[in-house]
DNA sequence: TTGAAAGCGCTAACAT
DNA sequence: ATGTTAGCGCTTTCAA
């Protein structure tokens, strides 16, 4: 097939000005609701619109205003894969819903390897009024100097809290593995290993630092900590080498769901059954969370209400309103049959 | 914190010709790489862009130029929850890392319910040269008609042949299935059920009749059919049906894995033990498949190469190339342990 | 090879 | 309430 189109004759504001009988800053005005032009006008503005089929072009009305109506949602390119990870869907999701009620679009740029400066000539080059930058996993906020020149929000702390980059949403992972750490010991297991997320990415910090506060705390060992990558492959494998080291060990707490599922085949493999030998608890609440055998109990994080908060924060922010410069959403326990 | 952003002093061209002693035309030229500019202009002028930090503006140039740049990836709006499934997000991935070595960006659109005509003003109204819609799953070519305006490319055969839309990039499902069917068969299984997908989505009709196709082809009984919405929950339910019209069936063909995964916790809370009472096979191959407890046999698709195929095409399409009006991608069975 | 000039389609003062 | 008039920053003939 041939993929020529029929030069498309796109009706301007003045065609439509013309067969309304008004001037076009009339017709813009009518385009723009503006409250100052007379119902019949109106009306009959509106007529040759419909009529005419017409559809304002974006590149003129952004020139002529200097505003695009649209945000940047930008993935760090290390993070092309970042797609393979349900969180950052959700956080997609949750933007694209939030925006779609609004006049905004959501450009989503994969920064190129190729290219690194891409990024940064798209946001400077007057494309979009502001960006959402979504570094969650890696607390990368190499952006942050831009935001002098351009409102961006991030999705996730900065590693260093120090680079106090601007603003921020995140979800509350501290507070999310203390409660997972909590219910284990109510549960009356002693012997409790950690399966961490990679040290640096923040909620790998974050969610080790307030597993080993509240096992600690507890007066229990909190010397059961092996590293994984966020990957079930690297869950499976983190949950042989604890297995090896401590064979007695009750409990194990996975920093996300992924690396549980990985614990629990290699528990299948070991021949423990859970949660009677052994309980597993993740982090996520993803959507495979629900239907793995046993149901895996695990800490809830509202990942598309981040991505939505996200995008009304920079809203918010583009229109000049004051925004709180860090949020911080709520994570849940979510009790199943795993632990 | 307050937002506001000090007044951009986005330099212009007219700047950058200023500094380098040129017209705005030579510059121009230099920017877009035009070869009839002599090297010692180019070089200066290149240097006087460095020097003020100069980035074209898109809006500007867009007008000018009557090309924007950008493509419109198109979610239907019934699919927000289309980020549920790992297969689209794969699409996005792909078509998103293909376009990132272009000159071209993504402009994700979810259908707003709100407004259901946002997303062909948006169309028509010059934002994007092409537009790529995601209607795999839904078979929804209602945007077939732009196709006379505007360069479309889509996901998914629609519902309708008859309804010829332009260009598509679809994977082989009825191969697939194929295949699957025959794997079940030719290890000796004889009562072979399927959990079989919605019959308003090409997926689950070309799925559904590739399995009976082969199954009654080879003299075994194809009255084992229970539908499910491509969710766990309707596998797990589905599987359940199945079960109880046919305790002795041996074998379950889920046309895809997150209902392959339903059936495999339904056929846990039965007792049965997979792949021994009953062998169970699934179709997408999709992140969790190889994890899965025992890991799933199933059916890869090609999932972010139909959406980088899809990007290509477009590009082609655009740039005015010859192209294929229908591509189809393989599909290859994945053996492991399920069945 | 380079420059001058005329828009691209729209918005936003400023008049009226 | 409506029209007039300048541009927005760039590309693109057309001349030189």
């Amino acid at each position: 097939m041939r993929g020529s189109i029929p030069a498309g004759h796109a009706p301007t504001l003045e065609m439509v000005a013309a067969q309304a009988g008004v001037s076009r800053a009339t017709v813009s005005r009518v385009v723009n609701g503006s409250p100052k032009v007379s119902p019949e006008v109106v009306e009959s503005v509106q007529a040759a619109i419909t009529a005419l089929n017409y559809v304002p072009n974006r590149a003129a009305r952004s020139l002529a205003s200097r505003r695009t109506q649209a945000i940047a949602l930008i993935v760090p390119e290390s993070a092309a894969r970042v797609f393979d990870d349900p969180f950052f869907a959700s956080i997609v999701q949750g933007a694209a819903l939030a925006l779609a009620g609004t006049e905004y679009t959501l450009n989503m740029l994969i920064e190129s390897e190729l290219d690194p400066d891409k990024t940064r000539r798209y946001l400077l080059g007057g494309n979009v009024d502001g960006a959402l930058v979504v570094s969650h996993h890696t607390g990368d906020h190499s952006f942050a100097h831009l935001s002098r020149s351009l409102p961006l929000v991030f999705g996730g702390r900065p590693l260093d809290p120090e680079e106090s980059s601007g603003y921020t949403v995140d979800v509350d992972n501290e507070h999310g593995a203390t409660a997972a750490a909590q219910h284990l010991i109510d549960a009356g297991r002693t012997r409790i290993a950690t399966i961490a997320g990679p040290q640096d990415m923040p909620p790998g910090v974050d969610r080790l630092h307030g597993f080993t506060t509240v096992v600690t705390g507890a007066g229990l060992a909190d010397d059961l900590i092996e590293f994984g990558d966020f990957t079930a492959a690297s869950g499976a494998a983190a949950m042989h080498r604890l297995l090896e080291r401590a064979p007695e060990l009750d409990a194990v707490f996975a920093a996300n769901d992924q690396m549980a599922m990985g614990a629990l085949s290699a528990l299948a493999d070991a021949g423990r059954s859970v949660p009677d030998d052994v309980a597993v608890v993740g982090f996520d609440d993803d959507r495979y969370a629900a239907t793995a055998v046993p149901p895996l109990t695990t800490v809830r994080q509202p990942s598309s209400e981040m991505g939505a908060e996200m995008a009304r924060k920079l809203v918010r922010l583009i229109a000049g309103e004051d925004v709180e410069s860090a949020t911080i959403l709520p994570t849940e326990l979510v009790v199943r049959q795993s632990g």
